[in-house]
Order: structure tokens, then sequence, then C-alpha cells
DNA sequence: AAGTTATGACTACACCTGTAGTCACACTTA
DNA sequence: TAAGTGTGACTACAGGTGTAGTCATAACTT
């Protein structure tokens, strides 16, 4: 996927849908939204084919019927969070980490075992810089 | 300020001004932003008004005259920020910072210095923990 | 085969957002 | 003081968003 389009709120419950069961019949995914957030089986359908039209997600028709569609997600999680990472940081912090940190850091007090933890992940992201 | 109202893209770069130069008068915030981003003065005088009535900002009408008025942000920029980056960190990673972190350190290796700063981040959090 | 139900295509509609126009009038300047 | 200009109040309007209704029809049930 080179460009993920803007999905909405409402749009990224679907999505979660379908990253955690792709290529799954619209009306599973009817029936989880309706269980998780109430929805009717209208505003999921729409919310699906909006996702289509956006090129977020794609259909096949299932196998052997004239009617019924699978829906698969085209953007990954991975690429979703990496790219709505990047554009909040941007937003809001010009991209620098630390200041965003900081912030974070003002409400969360952090524990010995979460603190290490941390820098265990910044030290991986040295270590795996080859050059 | 105990309740944040969501403030749009738009909006946030009128805060931005206000932030900046609280107890602006409108012909002021009115300049700089087309300047900075070519709105219309009736563009940035909606914006102001909408912020007003969303309690994001305040007036007071300016000394001695009967139509000039000054505005200012009745929501620091601390606050502004510390909302929206909880909301973020809630809505795409369940409100944990280490998935975050992963994610963004994929794309953006950090050198030593940074690494060493952000840890020291991490300990005065930890340090700053009285019990 | 006839009735019932699930599905998809299309439509609806109110509210939000970005972006500005219009108008009346306080203020400035000639 | 008459004409022009900046300011605020109100209005506009297209496109996006949340949330669904309607309708035709494929598929299931009896």
């Amino acid at each position: 996927m080179t460009k993920i389009p803007p999905i909405t709120d409402a749009e990224l419950e679907v999505m979660r849908v379908l990253w955690a069961s792709p290529n799954c019949p619209s009306s599973e995914v009817v029936k989880q939204l309706a269980e998780q957030v109430g929805w009717s089986p209208n505003t999921t359908r729409t919310l699906l084919n909006r996702l289509v039209q956006k090129e977020a997600a794609g259909t096949t028709q299932e196998e052997g019927s004239k009617r019924n569609f699978l829906f698969y997600p085209l953007i990954s999680e991975q690429e979703y969070l990496k790219s709505e990472t990047k554009s909040f940081m941007k937003k809001l912090y010009g991209g620098a980490l630390k200041p965003m940190l900081a912030n974070f850091l003002q409400d969360k007090k952090l524990n010995e075992k979460e603190i290490d933890d941390l820098k265990a992940l910044f030290d991986e992201s040295r270590n795996n810089d080859e050059r």
C-alpha cells in the first residue's frame, strides 16, 4: 500500500474487524459490530462500502454465490498505525519524540520494570541500525 | 479548565496564535493567519467565534472601544497536548506506551545522544515518583 | 412454489468543517 | 461632515461523517 486514505473513527471500527478476521463475509462484520458497538446492519454495510470506495478494503464475490461478498483489508494495521502515529507526532510535536514523551510521562509514572523495558526498546533500535 | 472541547485542525491554527500571544486583538490574529496560512479575514473571524462558542477561547471588549475585541485562550497548550496525546494513545494503542514507541522506532532510528536523552527522561519520571 | 429473510445498491439527512460572502455600523481620514 | 474602511454578527454552502431507511432480489424454509 503506497498511499493511506483517511479513515474515520467509525470506519476504523470496521477495519479492526477486518484486521482480526481478514476475508470476512459482511454478515460476520455486521454481527460483530452489532454486538460490539450496537450498529444497525446498514450502518456497517455503508461503512464497508465507503472503505472499499476509498480503497482501504477490498471485496470478492463469495464462492458460488451471486450476492454474498467477502471483505479484506487493503492496508495493514501496521501501516495504518505507522502513518497515523507519524502524522499525529508531526501535527502536535513537530515530529519530535522527546516532547511527546515528556508530556506523556507527566501523567503516567512508570515503575522500574516498565522503564527497563522501554530502555531495552531503545537499545534494540540502536543495535539494529547496522552500518 | 476541566473539559477540553474538540478543536478542529483549522481552529488549532488559531489557538496556536492565541497561545503565542494571549490577549490578542482579532486584527492581529487575522494578520498572522493571513500571512501564515493565507486565510481571508472572515475565515479567521469565524474560527475565532467558534472557539469562543465552544469555550476554548474568551474575549473581552478592548479598552475604550465599542467594537474591538481581544481574544485569549481558555485552555492552555499543555492541557491541550496532554488531552490529545492521551486520547490518541488510547484510540490507537489502548493507552500503552510501549507499542507506540515500538512502532515509532521502526521508522526512525535514534543515535546515542538521543537514546541517552530519552533514557534520562524516564529516569526523571521514576525519581519524581516519591513514595 | 410461495412466503420469508438476508444482502447489496441506492438514498437520506442532520451535524460538522473549511472557507468565505454580506451587511450594518463604529471608527478614521479628508 | 461625508466618504471610506475595519470589525463583528449573521449567513452560505459544498464536502465529509455518523447513522440509518428503502427497495429489489437472491437464497432459505416449509
